[in-house]
DNA sequence: TCAATAATCAAGTTTTAACTTCACTATTAA
DNA sequence: TTAATAGTGAAGTTAAAACTTGATTATTGA
């Protein structure tokens, strides 16, 4: 759940995509991995790597584990976001600045 | 300046630190450089990354190349965790649908 | 004018991430 | 009670990112 596992996870299109697909339902491993060509076995890693960036939680009942968005990590991305944008938005307020201390 | 090149550029360690760094004033290459165990060169490459993201913008005045913060990367970062925010938080509001149809 | 400075380029190497294969466990449905 | 389903684990391969080396250019200060 830190910003450097959040940035990782969402700067791979599959996993940005696996997420989409999580947005209105809970999705099985393999229901998720049905539209890419890849293994089921990769499908997992992913899942894995999006898990430790908490941005899905899974459960597994029986032999079906189930996946579903976890909005803890889009709070960590939120968080980030928040503390710098008043920061680096004035860089473009108040311009001519670019030749600062270099 | 694609989410994708975005999530890239911020997930590593480095080029965040960079970021921090040109919070409260612009720096030259060998000023952004200098803390870091590696080269020149290696650094330059990192900065074209933040440049193609949007997260800076650069201006080479003489010999010397200016780096500042660009506010575009980091609004990017923001229009998407807004666009999903409402929709994924409301997972969180009525639970039990982890078992829809998987 | 010429030596130091600032940065860049092309072409490598190293390290990490993404993915595969194959064997295996647990669960469920016939 | 066994065959199909759902997923996992270990170990390897492939592909991509991070970094280096060894030039080279342009600028500037002495």
């Amino acid at each position: 759940m830190t910003p450097e596992r959040v940035f990782q996870a969402l700067g791979d299109a599959t996993r940005r995509d696996m997420m989409e697909r999580l947005t209105d339902t809970a999705l099985s491993v393999s229901a998720l991995a049905a539209p890419y060509d890849m293994t089921l076995t990769a499908v997992g890693q992913h899942l894995a790597i999006l898990e430790a960036a908490g941005l899905i939680k899974t459960e597994k009942i029986g032999r079906v584990r189930s996946c579903a968005i976890n909005p803890a990590g889009l709070e960590v991305l939120e968080q980030w976001t928040r503390a710098r944008r008043p920061l680096w938005q004035r860089r473009l307020d108040n311009l001519g600045d670019m030749l600062d201390e270099t």
